[in-house]
DNA sequence: CTCTAGCCTGAACGCCGTTCGGTAGAACAC
DNA sequence: GTGTTCTACCGAACGGCGTTCAGGCTAGAG
């Protein structure tokens, strides 16, 4: 018995943490194991069915149980939890929404909002449409976000802000939780809309 | 004199029109210029700020004067306008959207987004927020549509749907033009609040 | 004791982006 | 009209990549 896919996922995860995705090689991945190359495709049958294994290894790590209160609360919380994981792992935003966009899976998180915002009271197929919208928002500015963040080589996931001029105003509220809240006003006008159930 | 880089990049579009992105090799780019690869480095720096080039010259292609009219009549259109411009070339939106998430440019769009919603009466801030929600939106969507598209292999652009069961209601909208009104209904709730300027 | 299935080795194959010394020819200086 | 400089390219390589494939070793089943 030798190595388990889900030991190599381990261990691919960890080489992409610290050498980014692009040092992420078959052959770096194999010789950090102990093992020729070719080795890896008995267990994945190309590099690409691996991505798609560590993204979901990712997205699995990052999960949180559902909380509760109001859905738009949530909802909040489920893509800010989102974006926790993504940033957790070094270009993690950028491996999962790669294989999510090229069909690969890591499709949870969508089939999540979508639940979630149709038990919200919005018909199903608004609700498909607001998950998708939502999805595609905390990818791509996780993305953004984490691309700028390892430029500028800095270290922790939720740096301190710098000493903020005090002279001014409330806790301007971070682009994404701005982004999010903005969806969700979006969802809203849908709810209302479907108070009185037309069809 | 020989080529020049505007001639490039437009022999690159095509060679990406018909081979897609994994295609494009400096191989084949060279070949079918004539040339040999060493010679397009004299030209540009490396291959990202060609695709860089490229992302540019889809977009460009693609721009179509503003309308008029109502805003949210005038971003739907000009949201249109981008999804059609990426589908216009095969893998359009993935190249689009990987040289604007990487900071190599393709950041025109989310200038003009913002300017039209900061000019509809939105908050600076907020209007950048908006930009970056519908823009990831409509990068997004079109790269995963594009990638189905290709996928079964359609040859139009906007195929005809389907003989659609003709026993039930009216034109349902495309996902996409939903997700669009989403955002929009989302701005809009940004727009009441600033409609007695607090600051 | 033999057979088979699981897991891995070793060596290649054909690509890829990029680099670097060299060079024909035009442009320009004197 | 000779000498120099700059533009635009050639030719040949370098190191790396994902992937393939025939073969071999080991452990458990019959």
């Amino acid at each position: 018995m030798g190595y388990t896919k889900e030991s190599i996922v381990n261990t691919a995860v960890a080489i992409l943490d610290d050498q980014g995705l692009p040092g992420l090689t078959m052959r770096r991945l194999a010789s950090t194991l102990g093992v020729q190359q070719s080795a890896l495709y008995w267990h994945f049958e190309s590099k690409q069915m691996l991505l798609a294994a560590m993204a979901e290894e990712i997205l699995r790590r990052g999960r949180e149980p559902a909380g509760d209160g109001d859905w738009h609360l949530v909802v909040t919380a489920r893509a800010e939890a989102l974006r926790n994981a993504l940033l957790a792992y070094r270009d993690g935003a950028e491996l999962v929404s790669t294989v999510y966009a090229f069909g690969l899976g890591a499709d949870q998180p969508h089939h999540r909002f979508a639940d979630l915002i149709a038990s919200a009271g919005v018909a199903e197929a608004d609700a498909d449409v607001a998950a998708t919208v939502l999805l595609q928002f905390v990818l791509g500015f996780t993305f953004s976000e984490q691309q700028h963040l390892h430029a500028s080589s800095a270290g922790a996931i939720d740096a301190i802000s710098p000493p903020q001029d005090p002279t001014s105003r409330p806790p301007e509220p971070h682009p994404f939780h701005a982004g999010v809240a903005l969806i969700l006003d979006g969802v809203r006008a849908r709810l209302r809309e479907s108070i009185r159930p037309s069809r």
